[in-house]
This record gives C-alpha cells, sequence and structure tokens, in this order.
DNA sequence: GTTACCCCTGTAGTCAAGTACGGAGTCAAG
DNA sequence: CTTGACTCCGTACTTGACTACAGGGGTAAC
C-alpha cells in the first residue's frame, strides 16, 4: 500500500500492539507474522499492517482459538486458493457460531444470575450449570 | 437430590462426559470438581451433578476462560456470599460481552467472506484482519 | 570514541493444562 | 481363588504459548 507507514522498528511494534518483543518473534517462527526482509545490515521495520495483523491474533485468541486455527484463518486471505479458503471459512463460521451460542447461553445466565442474586435466598442448586449441558 | 444416580465409576464418569481419567483427578486436585468421600477401602461414585459441573467446565474452555476463571464461576454457585457472587457475575457478564461482541465481527465477516470468496477477485487485502481492530 | 540503547540470532526456561505411568489395592466373573 | 479390568495415589512427562537470556553488533548522543 503506502511504504510511508513501515516506520516501527520491533520494539515499537511492540509497545503499539501492547505485546512482548519475543511474542512477535515467537509468532514470526510459527509463521503468523511476516518477517519483512532486512536492509543490508540494517533493522527491520514494520507498519500499520503488521500491528492490524497483530491485533488480530489477540483478538481472536481472547476467543479460544488456538494459534494453529489463527494460522488457519490468516491464510484465508494469505493467497490461500479460492475454494480451498471457502471452504476453510465455512467451516470456521460453523466454529465461531457454536461458540457464539454457547456464550449467549452463558450471558443469559449470568445475566439472570445478576438480576436474581440476593432476590431468591431460598433456592440452592445453581442455574448456571444446570442450564449449560451443551451439545459438544 | 437423589442419591439413586451416584452410580459411576470415575471411568464410566469420564467416558459419560467425554474426557480422560486423569483429567478428572486433575480437575480434582485443581479444586474444579469434587472428590466424593469413598466408602471404606472401596471405590468413589459419581452422579449426574458431576457429569453437568464437567460439562460446564469444558463449555466454558471452549470459549477461553481459563480454568482459574471457571473456578470463580463455579464459585457463584458453590455458597459465595451473596454480594461477592453478584460482583463477581458483573464481572463476568462484562467479559462475556466482550467477547460476544467479537465474535459476532469474526461471524460478519466469515460470513461476508464465505458469500464474497470466488466472486471478486480484485480485492487483495482482507476484511477479516481490517475489520478486526478490536478495543482491548 | 565510548556509553546507552536498541537490534539480531539462538537457545533455554516457565506456566497452564493436561497426559502417562508405575505400583498397589479392589472387585466381579469364571 | 485367580484373572482381568478397573481404581487409587503419586510422580513425571508433554504440549502450547510464551518469556528470558546470552552473546554479538549498529548507531546516535555526548
Amino acid at each position: 500500500m503506502n511504504d510511508r507507514s513501515e516506520q516501527l522498528t520491533i520494539g515499537a511494534f511492540a509497545k503499539t500492539a501492547g505485546v512482548n518483543v519475543e511474542t512477535i518473534r515467537f509468532y514470526q517462527r510459527q509463521g503468523l507474522l511476516v518477517e519483512p526482509e532486512k536492509p543490508y545490515g540494517g533493522i527491520r521495520r514494520y507498519g500499520q499492517t503488521d500491528v492490524a495483523r497483530l491485533g488480530f491474533i489477540k483478538s481472536a485468541q481472547r476467543l479460544g482459538f488456538s494459534l494453529d486455527e489463527i494460522a488457519e484463518l490468516l491464510r484465508l486471505e494469505d493467497g490461500a486458493h479460492c475454494g480451498e479458503a471457502r471452504e476453510l471459512a465455512e467451516r470456521k463460521l460453523g466454529d465461531v457460531r457454536s461458540k457464539l451460542a454457547d456464550l449467549q447461553r452463558i450471558e443469559a445466565v449470568l445475566a439472570h444470575l445478576v438480576a436474581q442474586c440476593c432476590a431468591t435466598s431460598g433456592e440452592v442448586n445453581c442455574p448456571l450449570i444446570a442450564s449449560l449441558q451443551l451439545p459438544e
């Protein structure tokens, strides 16, 4: 896109993204982030697309995606062939939707719990657990 | 409740819940599951409430809750005092809602991607990443 | 020109969450 | 009353995801 934004050293990149420098190197080794080529004897530089990509990794991770799964998600953009990408996307979409359903159930129960708490005191068995026989 | 259901050996319990026996023992050590007291020189038995509880643990885990967080959630039922429980529940509710928002964003983008894939071929930069500058 | 700060590469250590295993005991079937 | 499957308990190993560190080098400011 615009080369102008390729300003950040790895340290600045890490700070911007709120992660450890070592984490970036680790992701590079895992193939989640690309190491920009470095100028002769010089220092690698990072830009906004890298920051965005790392932000995405961290977000997906908070939702329980493993690094391997995230790598798959990322491969959707990194030029995977069309059919393959679509299939992958559909599978992930299924995953995501079932996670959504789980979370919504938990949300409902927690909200209920907050509302009911201190209101009822006769009940003993937790609605949280009771309502969470989720299908695998 | 009904003692009749306390039938399962740890092996049967594990099979029912779809986990490894060792995982159950591990959760007991971590305080996520209670070890039922065992009859003199005998074998411990597990019931439906244990199965449900374990199911809950696994569900919460798939959503990215750590075992420590799950332990907190479980403590909501296990006789935490009311105010404390409510506070915890509210905090978790916040977590859950932000996870929901993240997931919904991912869902939208994936769905879009599946729909668009093979339809457009001029675009290069991934909407997935572009749309996922989530606030921490 | 040396001090401070950051970069590069590689290897090793940590922490959470299991998973495996060895040795002894239990229990039901044949 | 022994055999096979299972339980109990403890300890050790593994995997995923970092995190730290050692040893070497560049560059910019003083």
